[in-house]
DNA sequence: AATGAATGAGTATTCATTCAT
DNA sequence: TATGAATGAATACTCATTCAT
């Protein structure tokens, strides 16, 4: 008699569920975030989204398309956030400081691991290339509206490289020196008065 | 057939094999390079390096070892080109070069390939946090020698960053606009004269 | 000659097959008690269920967990039939002969060196401490339904005994003498009149 | 530089070592002991008795033989205790008494696990059969010092089962009852008064 | 005589995907 | 339409044993 409660298991209820395909999307993401995509399985996901094994397959042609809507989606939020992010933006001042917020900000940290987990996947996914692209390009039209193209993508570039240093190293960053990095790299660009030899900066500790 | 076939099989004669494991560790960062992390499996690497499979548990743990110890030997092989690279740099002019000449060498490619894949794997491993730590003073220490720490960290993440935009952008990256990002990162931080407004630089394409 | 047999490979045409869980377990089991616990694996289990290897890992979290519910299953069958073996006893005759029947019987064969097998993997396996700790309670339930909780015990542990070395012995086990060993150990336990020295029993040989 | 010492691992200073084949035996005991004969394999044996793999296989045939060999010596070791264990019994309480301490002894807890491998990998393994065979016989010699060869053989098998049960059960074990069932074991057979009622002992909790 | 590197068959397990219901 | 059982190829890994040195 146990027998026969203990094998009613908790049917699960959720029969009419409309958005379940936007739900698994996400719970890839979420389990992108959490185990890298190597880490990625259909299972996960499943479980992730709470959504039986087989209804993966049934709304993804495969792991690679499921993947690939994920990414896409991801791109798409993150260009959206990356506008309103700087629309504010009048002064000179207030780019920096938005560009700073972006670098520091503690939201940085999901959304960045998962946009480098799509960098990388792109390496060996012509597809995802799309993808990465246009984000890409949305970031430095974004910042094109401030900004003449070239020195966009320099700070497209040091904004990049700013993140993967904060992501990887232990060490906080330093608020300040963010934003002198920025500043620098917002200058107008000179003839290049390459009088002073590079050790003139006085760079070694203890030189005056 | 596969009885004709088997006689085929070219038998290993190979007993006697010193530095078979370094040529496994090199097999294994061909295969990151080639396949990612993702696609790196125990077979792939056998096959890379021509040893029985057997081989490789022999002389690792696992594959989170194995994949350790390339990763190492790569951050150890890096640091060494990387140490080089600047070694007969003597004026601004000869550092601002040979920035350039690392963002947009050839060799760049493979090794930064490498070297992505090493930065998110060290995101789910803390084994390889500390790989990545010791790479990226490394880096750091060798800017040092021509720049004060802040704009070293400034520079790095400049060069992090122009290397991933160049591995994943199809587009040819202009040397001189290079150069440019590399000039305003070395320019010494100034006491902020923000008086003008972000938009003053017209950045508007067509605008002078 | 590979793609002659190839048609010849009997295609499992099994998709619908409820209570294959059951065939599983009940295969485990077979298995143990041909190759024991130790030479248990995998694929001789699947080959004995006729199921393939993948179903295994569908319906078990491993290995492990197999065994556990393998041995569950086995432990309430044996409480079961114990239990029905001593159903008809009603005076201290038939006891001694239910019990002498359960020693003696062949179908202990099999179901004992299942049981020993248990035992000992108890030993290093917490979890299945548990089952033997079932199983050991329910014997002596059912003994105490016609004995003391102390006598039980001690009739317990002479079952278990003469099971064993029936198992392990070649020599035949004769019935009288069984019955002699499970009549005394039913017996009233007695004010230890421990007045006659060890030896005058007249137990060694060729001593009247 | 560092690499040079870094390879110098620590050389095993052991190189004249008579009584390795020896020692390799315990270590297998030891394992056996610590894993199971499941979980026992060269490499655990060879750490274990700190030795190079490559030993084991030189010393001995193979596991089995290694294993053989192993449960010989215990085998052995067990007998000679045993006899020593009753030296000085001489009355009939001595006996009990003796009989007592075996069976609640703490060292019984190792030897006997290990006794209780040695069963179970006789069962599958003729050669381990005469093993077993020989043990027993022994037992049953030392108790036939003060019993009739059919009293031995009853005291022998309650003997194991108690101890079995032992090892098993996590309820710690009463002496003065383990000392009743001893008792009534030795006691000599009665030419069977089955007159009264197998519940005419009032075990039933509630029975009148 | 002794060893440690080497090997390949075998193990448990994972998993994307298929498919009958 | 939706699912959970089913599958088999592939994965990491173990290990007894071999063998050149």
């Amino acid at each position: 008699m146990s027998e026969l409660v203990a094998t009613a298991r908790p049917r699960r209820a959720r029969r009419f569920d409309p958005d379940r395909k936007d739900r698994i999307i996400d719970a890839a993401l979420d389990v992108i975030a959490d185990h890298g995509v190597r880490g990625t399985t259909h299972r996960l996901i499943a479980a992730a989204a709470d959504v039986p094994l087989g209804s993966l397959t049934y709304h993804f042609a495969g792991l690679d398309d499921l993947l690939i809507q994920a990414f896409t989606r991801h791109a798409g939020r993150m260009a959206t956030a990356y506008e309103r992010h700087f629309d504010g933006v009048r002064t000179r001042a207030d780019l920096v400081e938005a560009i700073a917020n972006l670098v520091l900000g503690a939201d940085a940290d999901r959304d960045s691991a998962i946009n480098f987990e799509l960098y990388l996947a792109a390496v060996h996914n012509p597809e995802l290339r799309n993808v990465t692209q246009g984000w890409m390009e949305t970031s430095r039209a974004v910042l094109h509206r401030f900004l003449d193209p070239v020195t966009a993508r320099g700070v497209d570039a040091l904004i990049e490289g700013l993140i993967i240093h904060r992501i990887l190293s232990t060490a906080p960053v330093d608020r300040s020196d963010t934003i002198g990095y920025i500043d620098r790299a917002l200058r107008p660009p000179v003839a290049q008065p390459v009088t002073n030899s590079a050790n003139n900066s006085d760079s070694n500790p203890g030189q005056p």
